[in-house]
DNA sequence: ACTATATATTGCAATATTACGATTAATAAA
DNA sequence: TTTATTAATCGTAATATTGCAATATATAGT
C-alpha cells in the first residue's frame, strides 16, 4: 500500500505531520538554519555551501515554500529565500501545543 | 539516487531530521498524543483506537522507541508504553534551539 | 538578438516508507 | 499441556523520497 491513511486522522494530525516531514531532512533543516542566520536572503549561495547538486537544493527549497515554511521573491536573475514570518509562528505553536501536552513522568512503565 | 547524504551535514542536523522524521506521521502524532493524554501507558487499545491493523501499530511503535521517544515494558501479556522523559525534554530544548534561531522578520523579500 | 547567469523542471535510478496478511513468540489461564 | 491473548516479525505490494544530469525558462548585460 505505502500510502498513509490521511482519512482517519484528525487535520490537525495531518496538518502538523505535514509540517514536520517538511522539516524532517537534513538539507532542509541546514537550509532554514543559513536562512535564519543570515537574516537577509540569501539562494543561489546554498548550492556552494551545502554540497548538493542545484537541482537537489531547488527541489528542497520548493518543499519548504510548499509547507509554507519559507517565502522567495524573484531579485534580478537570482531569487532571494527568507522564512515566512506568520507561518514559523504557527508553526512554534502548533508545535509547542504538541509537546506540551506531556505533563511530566508520572507513576508508569 | 534515494539516499540522504548525511556525511555532508553535521550531527546535529542529522539528529534532529531524525528526531523529527520519527515524529512526521499522523499515526506516530496520534499514539504519542493518546500516550500522553492516558499518561498511564496503554498499547493494544491502540490498536483498537486508531483504525489501523495491529502489525502497522506495532511498527510505527517501534519507530518511536527506536528515536527513543518511548519506552515500553512488558505487562503480563500486554506491552505497556510510555513517554521517554529524558528524551522528551532533550526533543523540546533541541527542537526549541533551532525554532528559536530565527529572530523575527527584518527587512527581507 | 546574443550571451551569461540563476533557477526551475523533467526524467530516471536507487532507496525508503507505509500498510497489511500471515506467521511467530511469549505469557496467562484453563 | 492445551488454548487464548497479545505483541513482534516477516514478506510483500504500493507508493514516496532523494539525488542528479540534462534541459528548460527567465532575466541582465552586451
Amino acid at each position: 500500500m505505502g500510502i498513509t491513511r490521511t482519512e482517519i486522522f484528525t487535520d490537525e494530525q495531518n496538518q502538523l505531520a505535514t509540517l514536520l516531514k517538511a522539516l524532517a531532512h537534513p538539507a532542509r533543516i541546514a537550509i532554514l538554519q543559513r536562512i535564519m542566520v543570515a537574516n537577509t536572503c540569501i539562494c543561489g549561495d546554498l548550492v556552494g555551501e551545502l554540497g548538493l547538486a542545484q537541482a537537489t537544493i531547488s527541489q528542497h527549497l520548493k518543499e519548504l515554500k510548499n509547507a509554507g515554511l519559507i517565502q522567495g521573491t524573484i531579485e534580478g536573475v537570482s531569487v532571494c529565500y527568507c522564512i515566512h514570518p506568520e507561518n514559523w509562528k504557527k508553526l512554534e505553536q502548533h508545535l509547542n501545543g504538541f509537546l506540551n501536552e506531556y505533563k511530566g513522568p508520572v507513576s508508569c512503565c
